[in-house]
DNA sequence: AAGAAATCACACTGGTCAGTCCAGTTTCGT
DNA sequence: ACGAAACTGGACTGACCAGTGTGATTTCTT
């Protein structure tokens, strides 16, 4: 019964749409996309393409809107108490690490940049990136800074403040470099994870027991 | 001698041509500004901004690469040693403000956002930008950080990374929060400072002697 | 004052674009 | 199998856009 429905042909039709627009509107930008070349892309006609989201806007905004939604899905959902040992280093590596992995992508990388870019033209998906980006990361590890310091292992008085200052540790280098330089000039895993251990360090020497 | 020269009409036409430029391509980024358009707010005819500049693509690059040069000229120009006595937290603190003071300004941050909006289309033009800020402005802490160590304030093995780490610390947050939620949502001046003095706490506590 | 250089107004080219219209075809639900 | 719904291809509208051509006018230089 979990069969995965074959999908219906307007489904069908649908998603080549909309995996056509994530290509072009990542690569070229809002006004540098223009529907027919979309249409052709999702071997669709325009006609369908219409029918389906109605307007150009209509479908960069519910493509961006689909897109920053499930960003970090995986990622926060699992509330679980942060491991049991007292090695809150390695946790917090794993979970620098972990969350670098999922944001230093290609895909997000340029998701990011085309909201950026498109700041003053739609400025609702940015605030809804921002959201479903850095703010829900942060509420995330807040509930995890506050409980590591309940449990003694952490000096931390305010966990926000805490989960804001590692986070921003952890992102800004690669994140700025990132937006600046192109997908080329992400560092490999292996860089990031000794970035990850790195502002670990710097991190709990601040807020370390 | 030094009176500042009349300047020519062909140079007040210059000039006009680059403020309309500036204003239209900040707000409304490369392909949203049309030329038609341009020359009507410069008050000048198409065929002069033409001669001036050649082409819109010409004209793009030329203003942005007059903004990205000097952006930071008066920050990082000055490398008399820093300071004397020992007040190492006070001399970070006040040059983390007067930097975050510099670029968490409207006109560079819609600059960086415009620039990362092409990244695609106008890759030298980023890759300047991110040499002329994030990169000048690191060269230029690293050998403060170099000269610090040396005089036994501070515990910095790597100068470079000593300032790169304290250079994304400061701007981490506000930039990535300013890069999404518009130049509205920019710290004011007070909250800009405790961040400067919340920063260096950390960063000392990691680099401290 | 005279010639050279810059600027102006404006029409025009060739092209693109978002969105619509239409008549015919394919697919789907029943 | 049949009617409804979805899709197709292609022509079409109205608007906009980068860049050019032209001939007249203004400004700078000497």
């Amino acid at each position: 019964m979990t069969a995965t429905k074959e999908p219906t042909r307007s489904e069908r039709k649908r998603r080549a749409i909309l995996a056509a627009a994530e290509g072009l509107f990542l690569r070229n930008g809002y006004l540098g996309t223009s529907m027919d070349e979309l249409a052709e892309r999702s071997a669709v006609s325009k006609q369908t393409v219409y029918a389906h989201f109605g307007s150009k806007e209509s479908l960069f905004v519910e493509l961006v809107s689909s897109m920053t939604g499930g960003a970090g899905d995986g990622l926060h959902d699992r509330d679980e108490p942060p491991a049991l040992d007292g090695d809150v280093a390695g946790y917090l590596t794993r979970y620098a690490a972990d969350e670098l992995s999922v944001v230093m992508t290609p895909r997000l990388l340029k998701l990011r940049r085309l909201v950026i870019g498109e700041v003053e033209r739609f400025p609702d998906l940015a605030r809804a990136l921002y959201e479903n980006g850095p703010a829900r990361a942060i509420r995330s590890l807040a509930v995890t800074m506050a409980s590591l310091t309940e449990r003694g292992l952490l000096g931390a008085v305010d966990p926000v403040e805490a989960a804001t200052t590692f986070n921003w540790l952890v992102m800004g280098a690669p994140m700025n470099e990132a937006m600046l330089l192109g997908d080329g000039a992400v560092p490999d895993a292996e860089a990031l994870q000794q970035h990850a251990a790195h502002v670990t360090r710097v991190f709990l020497a601040a807020y370390g027991v």
